[in-house]
DNA sequence: GTCTATAGCCAGATAGAC
DNA sequence: GTCTATCTGGCTATAGAC
């Protein structure tokens, strides 16, 4: 690779993870060009020459966020003596962590320009493919173990997991201010995988 | 009330039905007044002889949905033999039924005019520090009686059941289209109570 | 590729006749 | 109060100079 792409790569490196903040911070409909620019500290020309549309850019910090977390997969499931539901669950910590630091960006919303952009977009979807069958692969192996209720369809298991990750419940505990970090963690962690029934 | 104020009445009313199942739909950020006004049948005009803003039709649809759960909340106290904990499950199983009926609007946005007119409204500050707290004093009674683990906030109990009644993994199940509504309800509150981890 | 300047569009809000 | 027509501002996207 050139110097000159190694430049043209850290630019856009910049502006996906602005891009990716702003997403966190105000979600699609919200978030416009505009600041995304200024972040970057460029013309919002320039970003037209890296990026087609705002809906390339949102793509962009998609595929971002899926590849860390297909990274974190790996990560999880190199590791030796770890159950699978272990496993699902310090991935949800992981992503509970990502959100409280302003780092996760929303799911895509219910613009349609952007759905599309979306599913037209081949990193995209194999990546959520690739995640969304790793995941799968756990929670069967949970369900067979019994740790994970088998009466839940697998599907319902899997779309509570990426709800999760972009739960409001942890920004609200986090604004009002008197919780650290760690807490809401453990405390959002421990609703959803234990329930608000108490256990006996 | 004259007969001209039931007029009125009538069609302000018809005006946040309009609005509320916008909201359900769309959110707050992707519904336009245009599409209030076609919904209703009338001018963008005479929407504005009703109703101040944007921000003031989707503060009129939140104070409804806080009446309803008001009065929700009124009937489940009358029932003999419940428990504070059998409250508050069927309280969430009656949000998530409206929700999957598209009549619950989302959550206030990260929109900051919007957030502004909420806290500004009387109607809605009055009517939610109501239910927040009767809801808080049933979560206390379930504590008190271990039916809901004392070691969680208040706090974090109160926030995951509101949350829980804008959740999009009721909308992801549906939008499957292989389930039943009542299955969904079912799986989303049981993982809600009971957590996803299996109960011995 | 970067910038300034602007085109084009759309949505919230209003004017003014009836 | 209802309408049609219009204003206004902000946003996405682009033209064109350098």
């Amino acid at each position: 690779m050139s110097f000159r792409e190694q430049i043209l790569r850290v630019r856009e490196d910049a502006i996906v993870t602005a891009v990716n903040r702003l997403l966190a911070e105000k979600g699609f409909d919200l978030m416009t060009v505009d600041q995304v620019a200024a972040e970057v500290g460029i013309a919002k020309a320039s970003l037209y020459k890296h990026f087609a549309s705002k809906e390339a850019l949102a793509a962009a910090a998609m595929v971002r966020i899926l590849q860390r977390t297909a990274d974190k997969l790996a990560e999880l499931a190199a590791r030796e003596g770890e159950t699978a539901f272990e496993r699902l669950r310090e991935l949800t910590r992981w992503a509970l962590e990502l959100q409280l630091a302003g780092e996760m960006p929303s799911l895509p919303s219910q613009n349609s320009t952007l759905r599309a952009e979306l599913v037209g977009s081949r990193a995209y979807t194999d990546l959520l493919m690739q995640v969304s069958d790793t995941l799968g692969e756990w929670i069967l192996q949970a369900q067979r173990d019994a740790s994970i209720d088998p009466a839940l369809p697998p599907e319902v298991v899997l779309y509570t997991l990426f709800a999760r990750a972009c739960d409001p419940v942890p920004g609200f505990l986090k604004a009002g201010g008197q919780y650290s970090d760690a807490q809401i963690v453990d405390w959002v962690l421990a609703t959803c995988m234990n329930g608000l029934a108490a256990r006996q």
